[in-house]
DNA sequence: GATTATTTTTAGATTTGTCTAAATTAATAG
DNA sequence: CTATTAATTTAGACAAATCTAAAAATAATC
């Protein structure tokens, strides 16, 4: 059993696990609010029961042990934030905070039941995708809108920006998860991108397109 | 804002209130299995926040304060718990453990939107009263069972014993929330009594009986 | 009312997670 | 390849919540 900074130092190394390998310090640091020197702590503790791989100075990397954890505390956000949406009519920009506290009750039965009442949802309200309950993800099949050429079609079905201004910013133009989208045309000059949505025109930045995700068909 | 530790002291002086005035540090110890030099610690933090009145070696009251704290934290109990038997099919002496994690979930808005969500729940699985956000109690009008004379009839509405064993014996009987009973007969040699439930008489010891509360009607 | 017994408090230590400041290692630039 | 900069680690300290052992206060008993 870990405590709740430990399941938090894992979960952020998980996360950042996707983008660089293995992860640095301060970049954990940042994330969780902390000083270099308190992760590096941290750090040998979580090395010390297994969790993590660390050698000095290089950085972490999650063993398999670490990874499932983290994957377990994951699939509980997700579920809430689910709940949250589906049940208590929170916005998609409301969930994250409650989300992080949630996470971290402890009961397996609790969140089978939890999935179940939801009816085994695959995704979260950004479009993230749930693991189940023995860490695995279903395949996941998008591109960033970003990518689309003129004349591509496709469902919304996730984003990766997760910041309140950014799900705000998408909730006013209309650009909410399930919409169906078709790329009109792509900016040479500034790689915007302008797109069709129930039947109105909209220009959006390259920077918003980025990060917003598209299944293609 | 209290921290997790601080919660469960309220809580606890908040029902050990309703047995003795004031609370004594051993009974506070031995609920929350710690020992009674860590309580006196806690006690004067708890006393410099004002949420407790607190004279040496003669116990602690809660302020009105660390009242309203305390029952704040029972009415986050309570609902959570009508979720997890109403909505996730928990059994009554199953949700209490969980419960004691959900309830220092801090979010106003969680918390009103499950009250909404279960549509305003006045009493939770065991019977007991959620007081209102404002920590106003609805009247309750229960007598104790072992206070019924032959002939009484009324519901079922609440225990004053929670622990699974007890529980799981009253299920078993079929002495659930909202049944219908009457007595028959209190037998004078020990004081058990002779039951009425639906069509079926039944014998319960007068300790039993002690814990059952009952609105008669 | 003096003497036990019980309860409570104090004093000092421990654990967890954090910090600052200094030292060390790695990365980068000339 | 050396010098500078950046990242990381160590050392020592601190706050929160706990503990043990001893001292002090209160309660119970003869």
């Amino acid at each position: 059993m870990q405590s709740y900074t430990e399941e938090n130092y894992l979960k952020v190394i998980y996360h950042l696990s996707e983008i660089s390998h293995p992860v640095q310090t301060n970049a954990i640091a940042e994330r969780i609010q902390t000083k270099a020197a308190s992760v590096t702590d941290m750090i040998k503790k979580l090395s010390e029961k297994e969790l993590v791989h660390y050698v000095k100075y290089q950085g972490v990397t999650l063993t398999e042990k670490g990874k499932l954890t983290a994957i377990n505390i994951v699939r509980k956000h997700r579920l809430w934030e689910v709940f949250l949406v589906d049940k208590l009519n929170f916005k998609w920009d409301e969930v994250h905070e409650v989300a992080e506290e949630l996470e971290h009750i402890q009961s397996n039965l609790l969140i089978e039941r939890l999935d179940e009442f939801l009816d085994f949802p695959k995704v979260d309200p950004h479009g993230d995708p749930i693991p189940d309950k023995h860490g695995n993800f279903a395949e996941m099949t998008f591109v960033k809108l970003s990518k689309l050429k003129n004349g591509d079609k496709g469902n919304i079905t996730g984003v990766s920006e997760h910041s309140s201004p950014f799900l705000k910013h998408l909730e006013k133009l209309g650009l909410t998860l399930g919409k169906r989208v078709e790329v009109v045309d792509v900016v040479e000059f500034d790689g915007s991108v302008e797109l069709l949505l129930e039947q109105e025109k909209l220009n959006i930045s390259r920077e918003v397109a980025k990060h917003i995700l598209i299944t293609k068909n």
